[in-house]
This record gives structure tokens, sequence and C-alpha cells, in this order.
DNA sequence: TAACATAAGGCAATCGTTTGTCCAGATCAA
DNA sequence: TTGATCTGGACAAACGATTGCCTTATGTTA
């Protein structure tokens, strides 16, 4: 319904084209001052803009993105989406934003629909290991970043930060406060920060001299529920531990009812570790100590590598790994939940 | 990089409309048995799928949508995206996230930008009263609902809770627990929420007999910080009120902070009660009592509404709304926050 | 005055699909 | 044998913008 060049040229008495090259400012135009001005009046009277589709069709490019993650409502990715919404919107690029709820079968129709519509690249946040859909994209040659979660390593782009390092230091936090039996709420080994925060977290042990007790270690996923059974089956144990670290925050969460149900205070008879930094994390009581992940930069610095790819026509495949920074709460440490605390704000 | 029609049409050896018609079982379409199974081999062989800008171009609709909101890390519009998407992608559609942090500029530029791209309709979650991107977008005939907020009265589509009866049910709560000094942190009155929640609480007030005290209604805005703010003002009062009724939950969530940093026990000292029922007002300590604002079948709704606007050619002006439900929880009545209180889950 | 240069735009192909229309050959009836 | 009908597809015109090349009219130079 919008006006089209055709439409403004028969107002002009011009060719399609030259309207064109006065929106577009070709330098190699010439073009009389009077003409060239009656054009730019009508331009701006009419607010005309090239329809994209068109536009899109003829340049081969749709200055579109695609965001592929689990689920936005998790908080982490709604930061993640967000970074990716700031470095792409002024540049002159919308998002498509897609969730796959895990699934690998959602995230393979996300990405065949995306491809179809020809997306200029694809931000992805949501892969296995070895994941069919990352070796796709690869061969359609469609730029892509993988971010958070990577796939197999070192081909591809990648933004995240460094999994093994941040268990590391969360695992020491504990092992520093003199707990000995330190438990794992763990990811699927299918998935990278599954594998790599188990590892870093028995890397920690390793170096403390702590034999890894295979019964601390049981896999709870990334959501609360699955930290809740997790934490039942750990509690239950006859030689309980005295700290966990969990794969997520949220896990962390489900281990924070379990604990509140069995009459455990937290940190006292169980500290708890959590990974992500999600908002909620500094609402619950106590503060849940957690290792910060910058998803707001993540996003911002996956649309660089990817606009950068895309604009330059070359495979950078780069990756870019921030350093984990642990935020300790009372979780762990009593009396560190100072921004609530009411002596420590109160005004009058 | 894809494989195109005429690609196709080439290795077997008939024309591209013939592939085209094929692929698109046309019904019209007369041809040999034997053609047609190697077309449709070819076809399978090479996952064709037709490019979608080209597709676009010519049947000039884009099979996507937007969902433009003020911010995705609003627990309430990720709920309410996720609906938009579970509602549009099994009917083929892919959705464009825009966030606009309030600011009306922002706005015009994304809707700008994505009538540009041609996507099929808009779901707008961000309008103003009297919003001049709404009348643009009818003055365009670009198809579109509004969600949760409004802009003028009955003319839109519109998808959304009766946010008078949710305010005036989450106040009437209150009088009922005996409180009679209930204040309001209030929403903008450039937005139909802020208006009809505080429209709603005077009702209450009035309909119980109650006399408004201007006084006990600051605008605190929809965020934390406001919220405290407001609630800091509130309660320096001479008159103190024991009760406050937030426009939103973050807002009250700045109200917890400053009780909190007062040394004010919620309920006893003061009661709140919020509004949307975003994931973390269960997990606050206590629960906070809010009104529960179905998003996510907002979204759901909301795309039905407009996809069937897109698909039928018309406009419908369908209005939709939702009757709003209280979740009474520990920030008013003592007790209430069963799913975490240790005897009522206790499994041993 | 003929050849040439320059200014100011026009022409038409192209991107990949879709779809109304047309056509050549085969088959059939008379 | 001559039309008429049917089969099985081919042709080409859109959709709207971009861009390399061409054309026309005017002015300049030899």
């Amino acid at each position: 319904m919008p006006i089209t060049l055709k439409q403004l040229a028969d107002r002009v008495g011009v060719h399609a084209s030259t309207i064109s090259r006065v929106a577009n400012n070709d330098p190699g135009l010439r073009i009389s001052p009077a003409t060239r001005s009656r054009i730019e009046a009508l331009l701006r009277e009419t607010e005309y803009r090239p329809n994209g589709i068109a536009r899109g069709l003829k340049l081969q490019q749709t200055l579109a993105l695609a965001v592929v993650i689990p689920d936005v409502t998790n908080p982490l990715f709604a930061a993640l989406f967000r970074g990716v919404e700031d470095g792409a919107s002024p540049r002159g690029y919308n998002v498509v934003l897609c969730n796959t709820d895990g699934s690998p079968d959602r995230q393979r129709a996300h990405l065949a629909s995306l491809t179809a519509r020809r997306v200029d690249g694809v931000i992805l946040a949501s892969t296995f290991l070895r994941d069919p859909s990352v070796r796709w994209l690869r061969q359609q040659r469609i730029p892509h970043v993988l971010v958070n979660r990577f796939s197999d390593d070192g081909l591809d782009p990648f933004v995240g930060s460094d999994d093994v390092m941040g268990a590391k230091v969360a695992t020491q936090h504990l092992y520093g406060l003199g707990h000995r039996r330190i438990a794992h709420l763990a990811g699927q080994p299918t998935v990278s920060t599954g594998v790599l925060r188990r590892r870093g977290y028995l890397a920690a042990l390793a170096e403390a001299g702590l034999k890894a007790d295979p019964e601390l270690v049981v896999e709870s996923g990334y959501v609360e529920d699955g930290g809740a059974r997790g934490t039942e089956r750990l509690l239950s144990m006859r030689d309980r531990p005295t700290a966990i670290f969990a794969v997520n925050d949220m896990a962390a969460v489900g281990a924070y009812s379990v604990a509140r149900r069995l009459g455990l205070r937290i940190p006292d008879d169980l500290a708890v570790v959590g990974y992500n930094n999600i908002p909620l994390a500094r609402r619950l009581i106590p503060g849940l100590t957690t290792v910060h992940v910058p998803a707001h930069e993540f996003g911002i610095m996956a649309t660089r590598l990817l606009l950068d790819q895309i604009e330059s026509q070359q495979r950078p495949a780069r990756q870019v790994v921030f350093q984990p920074e642990l935020v300790v709460r009372g979780s762990t440490v009593v009396g560190t939940d100072v921004e609530l605390a009411p002596a420590a704000s109160m005004r009058e």
C-alpha cells in the first residue's frame, strides 16, 4: 500500500531509476539542481521508504538477524537478546527471535524457516555439543555466531565466558570457607556449559587435594525442578554435603526450596553457589552467591562479530571469552547481603 | 547461495514454473506422473525451499509479524512474547522483536523500519494514550493489535484485562482486611494501565465510603526505583498508610526494600499488593499478593486476532478483555505462603 | 560546419517466485 | 482427412528497487 518508486516517478515526470539514485545519493549521478530538489521535496513529503522486500531481493540482503535461544522468559537469554538488539538496531538491522525450549527439532525447524527468509545472520545460544544444526549453518555458509554454549570446539565464531574457570572459582570459594563435602548439581553432558562447569568443579577439588565423590555429582539440568530433585537426593545421603555448587541459578533456587522445606538454614547448614547471576539471585533471601555472566555484553559482542563477518564477507572465526567473576552473597557468607541490610543503607 | 527454481528446472529439463506448481501442489496442474515424480524426487533430494524474499515480493506477504514492547527483560513482556511466538510459529510466521524502553522516538523508528520491511502485522504493547504511532499504523492500514495497554478507546483491536476491576479487587482486598489508610503507587497518567488502575483504586475507596486522600496517591511509575521513592514519601507522612496498592509488581518490590530498611514488617506494619504476578512475586519473602495478568494468553490471543485479521483481509476491531484474578500471598495475609511453608509441603 | 564533449537522465536487465495464458503434439470423432 | 479436444507443459508478465550502459539535446572546439 505504501508508495512505490514508479508512482513517485510519474508524479515528478522522471524515470524511477532517477528517483532511486537521488534517494540513495548516488555519487555518479549528474542531475540538474532543479530536478534534484523537486525529487527531494517529494521524497520528504511522501516519507518514501523503499520496499525492503524488493530491496532485499535485488541486493541479496535483508537487514535482518535472528537470535535462537532456549527460552526468552529465562532472564539470561532476555538480557542476551537485549544486547543483540542494542548492537543491531543502530546499524539498521531488525532481529527475529526464536525459542526452542531446548528441542533440537524446533531448533531445526526454526533455522530452516530463517534460512528460507534469508536472514543475514544467526546468533545461536541453544546448541548442543556436536549439534547437527550448527554443521548445517556452516554448510549453508550462513554467517553465525555461537553464544554462551558452543558446539564443536573452535570451528565457529563464539562469544562466551570461561566456564571451567568460573566453576573452579566457585568451588574454590566454597573450599576456602572450610567446606569439604561439596556437591554439584550438574548440567547435561550434551551441553557445553554442563560439561565445562563440571570439569571446573572437579579441577578445583583435585587442586585442593580433595577426592571427588561421584555420589556428590547429580544431574539436575537447568531448571528449578531438577535442582530441587537433585538436592533432595543429595540431602538424603548419610554423609550429607555441606555445600552445593549448582550449574545455574535456577537449579540453585530448587536447592533453596528443598533446604527450606527440610528446615536447613542457608548458609549455616547448607551453602549454595549458583551460576549466571540472574536478577533473581540478589533478591533471594539470603542472596545467592553466583558466578556473573555478562549476558548483555555477550549479545553486543556477538552482534559485532556477526556484522563484521557479514559486512566483510569473510569468516573471522574469532572467539571472545570473558573472564567470569564471582559475586559473593549471603548464601555462602553471612552478612554479605549489604544492599538489603537495614544498617547499611539506612539514610536517617 | 541456496538452490533456485531455475537451477532445478535446468536439472529436470522442464520450465521453472512447472517446478513451482509441483512444489505448491497447484490443483490446476496437468502433468504426467513420470515428470511429477522426477520433480518431487529432486525437490526432496535438494531440500528445496523457495526464497522467502522473492516469494514475499510476489505474494505481498512476508510471513513475519512484529512485537513491540518496552523491554523484554521485564518478565511480563517476555511471557507475552512467548505467547505470540507460540501462536504464530505453528502458522508459519516468524516474529521480529523490538524494544522501545518506553521511548516514543524509538517506537516510531522501529515501526518505520518494520513497515519498510513489510511485516504482515504488528503487536504493540508499549503504547501511550493518544499515541501518534498507533494512528500512523491505522493510517497505513497495517494490521495491528494492541495488548495490555491501549491507546484511543475502542478504535483498535485490543487484548488485555480489566484494569479497573483488577485494581478495585486489590483495593477491596485491603479494605476487607481492615485497612483504612490505603495508598497507591500510581503509574503515569499517559499510560492506560496507570489511569485505569488508579481509577479502580479510587472506585473501591468510594464504594467503601472512604474519602480519598490525594496525598496517598504518588506517581511511582513501573520500576523498582520509583516504587522505592514513592514509598519513602508515603511512609514519611505523619499519618502513615497501613497498606499500599502498587501499579505493578516492580513498584511493589521497591516498597519492600524501603519497608525493610525502615524496619517495618510486611504485612503486619505494612501490607502490599502488586499487579501482574510476575514470577518474582511468589519468590519474595513474604510472597507478594498481586493481580494476575495472563501475559502468555495475551500473546496467544493477540496473535489470533492479528492473523485472523490478516488472513480475512478485514478489520474485526474485536476487543478481548480477560477478568483479572487476585492472588493472595503473605504480603497481605500471614500464613498464605503455603507453597514454601515447611509444614505444608514437608514430605517426610 | 563537422566532430566531439558534456549534461541530464532514460532503458532494461536482474533478483526468484507465482500464475494467467498460450501452444505444440497427440488423440479422437466424424 | 479434417477439425476438435485433450495433454503436458512452456512463456512471460508481474512484484519493486538497483545499476551498468545508452540516448538525446545542447554546447564546444577545430
